[in-house]
RNA sequence: CGGGGUGUAGCGCAGCCUGGUAGCGCAUCUGGUUUGGGACCAGAAGGUCGUGAGUUCGAAUCCCACCACCCCGACCA
């Protein structure tokens, strides 16, 4: 490739709106554009990375005995009718109409598409087990986009869909999936790990993320036995204090405006502790509505939360106008005296005595509050989040990272077969149900996963199985000579099987080599009348090491290796 | 959807408070000198100041409405 010719679009300085360093690079090295609110034009060298990572999934999906489709970006409602998610899945699915004003809808993801597909052909377990992939553009229409192509609305997924005779079937493809993925993340050269997802709403299904470390990442993880597990799914113990006898009389004070732990402490004249300031929230879950009370500097664990019997699953934070209506005060003011809804605390609170909280009435606290003799003694459970200084299960302070998730694979069962009536003749029982799983891989999102891991102050680094080329012939100076050799060490290179880059543009020094290093190309070859005088070519690795003479005619074969090494 | 912020040349920004010829750096174009980590000199081009409606002799600047984008939150597996 000519870089004369490939459209490089790099800026030297980032458009003011990209907050995190994959953004901003992203913007930079000219790999996207803007077009609207999470939308982007894939540029020439962004979409090469793409096209690597995409290969590369290909590569072991094809392997794992997948057989690529593609399926429509515009979907039929009534497909989402027959599934009963086209109420269920609300605004995040963009609906649009065709001029016989019929819904459509864009695809955020296919189950419907694969079902309606597969249910059509497959009639007999001799057809099973069956896995189809695509890697395709999806939408969704995001309530904020953000982050650049980290959370954009459209973006480039790679999704499968296996379908067995049962369900032991249904769990081998997606142990197999489970390797596909380990492989397709070893080979594009991440530090990843495999977590646990919440499978609490759907109950006894299995579903597991994979996720890229990265300080950026939303995903809260703590080092495990075996790897990470989601922060979530940390349980926290009980403090082994006891309750010191209740010392103070309960009061109730004025507090203006005060809406939370930290105003309530800034507040009064001489504060409890946070261990002793009451946060009072309100949850609802399936079961019902609940408060939940916790020591003022911990953070809820929903997931915990929805385990409690009297909140139940898909446990959310309550609406101010919910809580109003049910406790008569809004949020900041609630507290455990007088509360109408059941109280449940979390263990931290068991030893706690003379504590504040909110009064549930409006700009009002109670200060010196006991358990049990100024309100009943609440259920106690685990509620709260696992937090950096918290003993593991080993003893040894929690260590917590940050992940991007960048794949999900998700035992689905029946859900989508029953709801689509795709059923095979079985070799002996009859009519049967396909077991299905499903798989995504967010292939524009590693992009930006990627380079949140591997970047420095010069730009993006990216291994070279991902990087928009392996390496890069850069000439230096005007001579005849030297554009020849360049030319010939660029073809040499080439014919060794090197994904490389002419750098022809014929731009000074300084600027060809920050251009270079800004779009994240793993080795750089100069070419110069220097370097001719050694017959030889001057490399230097993106990263980790200093320039060094290679001669001419070893140059090919030595790149080839240091590639294929990566 | 709630809160905050920003829209001025391709990018980064100043000007707005206190209304009166739209500016700076980088990038671009021309000529010249240069040529190993974002060169220098000289010249040039580039703007419906987000959109609309007002106030005013006069609006980038003041008022109102709208739109877009960014950030925080809520939401989502």
């Amino acid at each position: 490739m000519l870089a004369s010719r490939i459209f490089i679009n790099t800026l030297r300085e980032a458009p003011a709106e990209a907050e995190i360093a994959s953004h901003r690079l992203m913007l930079r090295a000219g790999y996207i554009e803007p077009l609207a609110a999470g939308i982007f034009n894939w540029q020439p060298l962004g979409l090469r990375v793409v096209q690597k990572i995409a290969g590369i999934v290909r590569e072991e999906m094809n392997a794992a005995g997948a057989a690529e489709v593609l399926m429509p970006a515009v979907q039929p409602a009534e497909l989402w009718h027959a599934s009963g998610r086209w109420q269920v899945y609300g605004k995040e699915l963009l609906r649009l109409q065709d001029r016989h004003e019929r819904d459509y809808c864009v695809g955020p993801t296919h189950e419907e598409v694969v079902v309606d597909l597969v249910r059509r052909h497959v009639k007999s377990w001799r057809q099973l087990p069956l896995n189809l992939y695509q890697i395709q553009t999806k939408f969704r229409d995001e309530i904020r986009p953000r982050y650049g192509v980290m959370r954009a609305r459209e973006f480039i997924m790679k999704d499968a869909y296996s379908f067995d005779r049962d369900a032991a079937g249904a769990l081998a493809s997606y142990q197999a999936m489970r390797e596909a993925y380990s492989r397709i993340f070893d080979r594009i050269g991440l530090e990843y790990c495999i977590v646990a997802a919440d499978s609490g709403a759907i109950g006894g299904s299995q579903s597991e993320e994979f996720l890229v470390l990265a300080a950026s990442g939303e995903a809260l993880l703590a080092r495990a036995a075996a790897g990470y597990v989601n922060l979530d799914q940390v349980p926290c113990a009980a403090p082994d204090a006891k309750r010191p006898a209740a010392g103070e009389e309960m009061k109730k004070v004025d507090t203006p405006g005060v809406a939370s732990i930290e105003e309530l402490r800034g507040f009064l004249q001489q504060p409890p502790p946070p261990e002793r300031c009451v946060k009072t929230m309100v949850a609802v879950g399936e079961k019902g509505m609940a408060a939940v009370l916790l020591a003022g500097a911990d953070q809820l664990n929903l997931a915990k939360a929805g385990q409690h019997p009297a909140i139940g699953a898909g446990a959310r934070l309550a609406e101010e106008a919910e809580v109003r209506e049910a406790v008569g005060a809004g949020f900041g003011s609630l507290g455990p005296v007088g509360m109408p809804l059941p109280v449940v605390a979390d263990l931290r609170l068991q030893p706690c005595a003379d504590f504040a909280c909110g009064a549930n009435e409006d700009g009002k606290h109670l200060l010196g509050v006991n358990f049990g003799r100024d309100c009943p003694e609440p259920d106690y459970a685990d509620l709260r989040l696992a937090a950096e200084g918290d003993a593991g299960a080993d003893g040894k302070p929690l260590e917590l990272r940050r992940g991007i998730e960048v794949g999900h694979i998700f035992y689905l069962g029946t859900k989508y077969s029953d709801a689509f009536k795709a059923v095979y003749e079985s070799e002996d029982s009859g009519a049967q149900t396909m077991e299905m799983g499903c798989y995504g891989i967010g292939v524009t999102r590693i992009v930006a996963a990627a380079i949140e891991q591997g970047h420095d102050e010069h730009g993006v680094v990216l291994p070279a199985a991902i990087a928009p080329f392996e390496a890069a012939v850069l000439p230096l100076g005007h001579e005849e000579e030297v554009a020849k050799a360049a030319r010939a060490l660029y073809e040499a290179l080439r014919a060794a099987g090197v994904d490389v880059l002419l750098d022809d543009r014929g731009l000074r020094a300084g600027r060809a080599f920050s251009d270079l290093d800004l779009v994240g190309v793993p080795h750089r070859l100069v070419v110069s009348k220097r370097s001719l005088a050694e017959n030889a070519t001057e490399y230097k690795p993106r990263t980790g090491g200093e320039a060094r003479l290679l001669p001419l005619a070893d140059a090919p074969a030595e790149i080839a290796k240091l590639v294929a090494a990566a």
